[in-house]
DNA sequence: ACAAAAGTGTTGTCCGTACACCCATGT
DNA sequence: ACATGGGTGTACGGACAACACTTTTGT
């Protein structure tokens, strides 16, 4: 099992990364996995294996797509289930190992990487792209408080295109799952910001039937 | 690996079961699998196991999902890349075993089925209806040749509501991939329909981004 | 006063939906 | 002539896209 991990820092989105240590693909790069233990389903693996990586739980987490190629691990033949997961930015992320070992790329400029993880982190975004269209799921990658435009940025950068500010806010406003706090940000010199938060905490809707 | 085999039999949307031989689950109806060989891809077993079971190639066969819940089968841990076909009209089908023990089934009238089997054929329905809206997918359940009205039936088997002819007709031929053949089909005594085909032969297309 | 991002409405276009009648055929 | 399914066009409404100026803040 295998897992790409989003989360987005300094407005880029980023994957979790790891450098081998031993071979195959030595010292190259490669997306958290493991084995699936006997009495675990594979969506606890998955769990069990983001925790170790990064000290989180309670994230979102969707299974992908099995990849099977018979030398897809030189060694044997081995078939992984790969998931994605989203973290949210009020997250403290802390890589338990060696900090040289487990690092965050921005997902547009990622280092080869071993095995076929380049197809699966492809797979992903792709993934990610479609369920933005039906579900508000982006908003996994935010803190429990954001502005709107912090909203339209994880848009933005998952869909590579920038929005249109007023159409994006009609939008996302007419869905009706925001409320306003009373809250603001304050971020540069210029005129703070509105927070948000859901009306109810942290469901992921899908939409469309 | 199993798999979900969808065809069109009388203008219902049928799924392949097999009876099952030996325990456990012994003399339910499950949908056909197996294990994948050393050297197979994932794509390459379901499609023996297919051709094993219906005497087709060349079938529209796409990966579902993953499921291996610790349970899920009473002998061991076993865990299932399901997959689904689909069938077209055209395909004479001859099961290879015994005909009591492979049938095709309605969809919406499925008998009590081994393993979790049930939630395997749910799950490949979803995403038939799913793919409907984005794709021109549901061409594979006819053949060569077909009239629209025929289409139109595909389209309200799987998503379970009738359609406005007019505007089914409209949407369809917008999309360009279809041409008139000079044949027509006569049917009872009535007008006779038109039929028509692809312009690229059984090209499998996505929609939108 | 100015720089910088926050915030706010209107208009046109396109797509999906609703809806009713004539056509060609065999009996 | 009639029964049956094949075949056709138009009008409305909602969603999305394009587009520019005012507001609030710190310097």
């Amino acid at each position: 099992m295998d897992i790409v991990i989003f989360t987005i820092v300094n407005g880029n989105l980023k994957v979790l990364l790891i450098r081998r240590k031993g071979p195959p693909f030595q010292h190259m790069w490669a997306i958290p996995g493991g084995f699936i233990r006997i009495g675990e389903t594979l969506e606890e693996a998955a769990e069990r294996r983001l925790f170790e990586e990064t000290n989180v739980k309670d994230i979102y987490l969707e299974q992908l797509v099995t990849f099977g190629t018979p030398n897809r691990d030189p060694r044997a033949r081995i078939i992984t289930i790969s998931h994605y997961a989203l973290i949210g930015s009020n997250k403290d992320i802390q890589p338990n190992a060696n900090a040289e070992d487990v690092q965050w790329f921005s997902v547009h400029d990622l280092p080869d990487l071993a095995f076929d993880h380049k197809d699966i982190v492809e797979c992903a975004l792709l993934r990610l792209k479609e369920r933005l269209k039906t579900s508000n799921i982006a908003f996994q990658l935010l803190g429990h408080k954001f502005t709107l435009t912090e909203l339209q940025r994880v848009y933005e950068l998952i869909l590579e295109k920038t929005l249109d500010k007023r159409n994006f806010r009609k939008k996302i406003l007419s869905m009706g799952i925001l409320m306003e706090t009373d809250e603001t940000k304050m971020e540069g010199y210029h005129r703070p910001a509105q927070l948000y938060a859901f009306r109810e905490r942290g469901r992921v809707q899908e939409y469309e039937v």
